[in-house]
DNA sequence: AATATAATTTAACCATGGTTAAATTATACC
DNA sequence: GGTATAATTTAACCATGGTTAAATTATATT
């Protein structure tokens, strides 16, 4: 829509695109146009074109064809997202009964339309929750966010014994075949063998033996587990 | 925005002024350009050029300089939109704890945003109820739709007993200065006196008597009370 | 029937956020 | 250091949904 209703400051297309720039610049400190057009599904042109609103609006910093990034102002916006898609992910698993793979596309909507008290009333009533249904963290109230935990599955080797910590959360059909080989949060597991030539990854969970690609396990993100010390 | 999500064929605007043409019609018959742009917020130039647009799109009929009214497929759009907001609304407040006069202002940013599977879910757990906090009827899935109950208490006459059905649910603080009164959903009342020349009316609930003006009685709805027989 | 007034419509304009095609700039390689 | 290629930006365009001001139409009154 073109008025932006009540209390919002920003459009929703403005709060998506400092969204992805917080989420890419995590990765690569700064975001190349190209990158954010892809994320965005939109063109680089029309990348180009917010990227120059942000800036002169101070959400984000802006050298000419050497990539964007968040100023503080910016930042806080992004997280303000961040936090709000989170909690009505959570809240979609917890009260509703939303499956892993479903919540991200209705949180990618109803994130820029809640109020402070929607938001203040679902967070309680999760009991101020600190991880999302992905294993995402959730920023608190006053956007203090902790850090991402683990580290791609692809990335470890053959004997280690493995806890998930967190999964991407956008794919669904790939986050509805890891709940299938039950690979959840939490989920415990061994690396067997690992192909070379990015052949696939074998590991363990219970009983059961699985293979899988190195492009599902780049979804999957773990620490090395010890077992559980009993006081 | 500009871009519209996923699988929404119609704009929120669209669906705003869709909705409202609905409501202002059930007392009209058909809606004026000035009644329309009065109820959405907007001028009458750009009620003129959204009723153009609606009938483009065959979801009004519209005769120049005498009013427009809704099609069948306008009329299936402002159901679908007004179960939304209805389901919400009761949602808001039974299940995270909303007050009456809180629901509609979150309801009328929610109801173009969620899925028909988050439909489908609070509906479930409402256990498929027909009527919202402030006593509309609520459309069924197929969007059948249960007349209005309740007449204006300004129509009523002193020494009748009453039922309170319905409010109206747009003004928060009449709606505040109602609960505070104690006049709710199903509150039963006896008409003690009406002033002339549109004066107060005078009216006991339970031991207390208060005093309201017609406006405030204009905001609710009632039916004559029979005493409820038990088998 | 003519006319004053009010309602409605049209016209010209604007901001947002898209598009494609063309121009510009950076950079990797010879 | 010149040049091919890829990335980025600019330009021209479009749709939506607003605005105000001017033109048109309906209608109520004399
Ligand atoms: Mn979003
Ligand atoms: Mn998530
Ligand atoms: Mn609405
Ligand atoms: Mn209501």
């Amino acid at each position: 829509m073109v008025q932006d209703s009540s209390e919002r400051l920003f459009s929703q297309s403005v709060e998506d695109y400092v969204k992805s720039i917080y989420l890419l610049q995590q990765d690569s400190g700064s975001v190349t146009t190209s990158e954010l057009a892809k994320k965005m599904k939109t063109s680089p042109a029309a990348s180009t074109k917010m990227i120059k609103h942000l800036t002169e609006n101070r959400l984000t910093e802006h050298t000419r064809y050497h990539g964007v990034r968040l100023s503080p102002a910016g930042e806080k916006i992004a997280l303000e997202i961040i936090r709000h898609h989170r909690l009505i992910e959570l809240y979609l698993h917890q009260a509703l009964g939303y499956e892993w793979d479903e919540v991200d596309a209705e949180a990618e909507k109803l994130e820029h339309h809640i109020s402070e008290e929607f938001e203040a009333r679902i967070d309680k009533m999760l009991d101020y929750p600190l991880t999302d249904p992905h294993g995402d963290p959730i920023p608190t109230r006053e956007l203090e966010i902790a850090p991402r935990r683990g580290a791609p599955l692809d990335n470890s080797e053959p004997g280690d014994t493995l806890i998930i910590l967190r999964v991407r959360d956008s794919n669904p059909e790939a986050l509805r075949y890891l709940k299938h080989l039950e690979m959840r949060l939490g989920t415990i597991l061994k690396i067997i063998e690992k192909q070379p030539f990015n052949g696939p990854i074998t590991l363990k969970i219970g009983e059961k033996t699985h293979s899988i690609g190195r492009e599902l396990a780049g979804h999957v993100f773990v620490e090395r587990y010890v077992r559980e010390v009993v006081d």
